[in-house]
RNA sequence: GCCCCCAUCGUCUAGUGGCCUAGGACAUCACCCUUUCAAGGUGGAGAUCGCGGGUUCGAAUCCCGCUGGGGGCACCA
């Protein structure tokens, strides 16, 4: 089995991309096969520099390789298409076309043609279907039109009469069936002498030998085109494979890289791991058996089938993403998940750049108070920030956020005051000791956990959420809490 | 407008004629754990399988129609 992906650098590869990408490489991996990467650079309007680039780094990033592609090379290239233009690859396609009489020069222009659909609108015609005069001429009168300079277009000659089915590996029962006069006589080459993707990419998956052209269902209505021409030209069709579209999560249409943020760079500069990726991706439009969500790259590859891709659309869920994600990130090590969060820290300021030895430690120290609060790495220099920058009353956070519930000014400086004076005199200065300590003044000052500690855990953090206190305590360390609960007294009896 | 595709809890999905009083996951609610937030545990609510006709002893599963949603109708891919 060979199967290709074939995107056009026209911007940062999305995510829907990347899942049509996936289908075809866990196609290949899990039945044998290569997989193809072949850039389809055609339309010279839309090039994006930088885009194809933008592909390989984000396919790699998730875990996709290719055994034959712009990079690597293999035995049918080059995997650029207009490279493979350069060479004169498509050009003896095309006569043969032409010489057969299946297809013909058009000379209409595409202002003309503009006309001619405004017209046709105007007189209520809604359905325009273009076919030029031309096809009905000899081709040596095409020859000598085009001898005389005039820009033509090389169209596809289309059946009047009859149907064309073809069949659907995901849409497994009946044929698909199109009558022929719904068909159009579509521009294989431009006016440029470029191919148009019908028809560059059908040469190229023939020259490459691709068994199997599994793309997104959009391609569905141009099927029959392909088909078409396969059969005009004698060349065995390949399997179809449509998959099915990923629909935003509001329902109202398909993701789309204008109006959703849906580059797949987006989602690694948020933190999200490849794996998460890799293992979300498979689900949108494909399951194992229905209870099994969690698989790693190989048990992917190990369980994936052809037979069970829907045919129904998958709905793009963030919330789930994000889950799986966190899942994900409880996977990881101590040691693993520093790594990870290390860009991020140094991207906030918190960490400098190249990290010294001291802050490597610091950060791994910190790493498992947030560990399974973590969903998305972005997050970590958020959660992380009081550790490494000082937090002030009036500043940084609200003092009368330091006020419990059912306390008043005065009850929380006393609670504090207590806790300073705890705490000042705690020379051991672990979390198993600090709990003991703090558990005490509890039972001293007779006040339940919950708000002695929120008092506590606002004046160290500056915030009313944060880790569990006694590691809170110990990772800011000593001199800073200290520091910080006497600030916050201050502040409290100033404001008395 | 024309053509094509699709249709099970709010969302994704299991289900391929009887194992379905329809299973799982996300989201949601409650409780447990608990110093906050998470994580974890337990439980709940949530789908007359879009609607209407058939076929069959029996249909979420097969057929037809309707409706709804999506896609396509470029010298873009």
């Amino acid at each position: 089995m060979r199967v290709r992906f074939a995107p056009s650098p026209t911007g940062n590869l999305h995510i829907g991309g990347v899942r049509t990408a996936l289908f075809n490489w866990l196609c290949a991996r899990h039945y044998g096969g290569q997989f193809v990467l072949r850039i389809e650079d055609t339309d010279e309007k839309r090039f994006v520099p930088g885009a194809a680039d933008d592909i390989s780094v984000s396919l790699r990033w998730v875990g996709i390789d290719w055994d034959e592609g712009p990079d690597v090379g293999g035995p049918y290239g080059p995997y650029v298409q207009s490279e493979r233009f350069e060479l004169g690859i498509y050009q003896p396609f095309v006569e043969q076309l032409l010489t057969a009489g299946l297809a013909y020069m058009s000379f209409t222009t595409e202002e003309e043609l503009a006309q001619m659909r405004a017209a046709a609108e105007a007189a209520g015609i809604k359905a325009f279907r273009f076919r030029g005069p031309e096809r009905d001429w000899p081709l040596e009168q095409q020859r000598e039109l085009a001898a005389t300079g005039k820009p033509y277009t090389v169209r596809l000659k289309t059946p009047l009469e009859g149907e064309t089915r073809f069949r659907d590996l995901i849409r497994g029962g009946d044929e698909i069936v199109v009558q022929n006069d719904q068909l159009q006589d579509i521009v294989l080459i431009k006016s440029t002498g470029m191919p148009v993707y019908h028809f560059a990419h059908l040469v190229d998956d023939y020259l490459m030998k691709i068994t199997l052209v599994m793309r997104g269902e959009e391609w569905v209505p141009s099927t029959p085109y392909h088909v078409l021409l396969y059969d005009f030209f004698g060349w065995p069709r390949p399997l179809f494979a449509h998959l099915p579209a990923i629909l935003r999560s509001d329902g109202k249409g398909k993701l789309s890289k204008r109006k959703d943020d849906v580059a797949t760079q987006r989602f690694r500069e948020r933190g999200y791991l490849p794996e998460t990726m890799l293992n979300y991706l498979a689900l949108q439009g494909w399951s194992y058996d229905g209870v099994t969500e969690i698989m790693t790259r190989e048990e992917l590859i190990a369980r994936f089938t052809l037979e069970r891709i829907q045919p129904s659309p998958a709905r793009w869920n963030p919330e789930k993403l994000r889950d799986m994600n966190g899942i994900y990130i409880r996977k990881l090590t101590t040691d693993q998940l520093a790594e990870r969060v290390l860009p991020f820290m140094q991207q906030a300021g918190l960490i400098g750049d190249p990290a010294t030895a001291t802050e490597q430690e610091y950060l791994l120290r910190l790493i498992p108070l947030i560990h399974e609060r973590l969903e998305e790495l972005q997050e970590a220099p958020e959660l992380l920030e009081f550790f490494y920058r000082d937090v002030k009353p009036g500043e940084t956070y609200n003092p009368t956020d330091l006020i419990p519930k059912k306390h008043d000014t005065a009850q929380t400086v006393a609670m504090l005051r207590a806790a300073w004076e705890a705490l000042n005199n705690q020379a051991d200065w672990t979390p198993p000791a600090l709990e003991t300590t703090l558990r005490g003044l509890c039972e001293q000052l007779s006040v339940k956990p919950g708000p002695l500690f929120g008092a506590i855990r606002v004046a160290v953090t500056g915030r009313s959420v944060a880790p569990p206190l006694f590691d809170t305590l110990a990772g800011v360390g000593r001199e800073r809490a200290l520091a910080r609960l006497a600030a916050a007294i201050a502040a409290l009896e100033q404001m008395e």
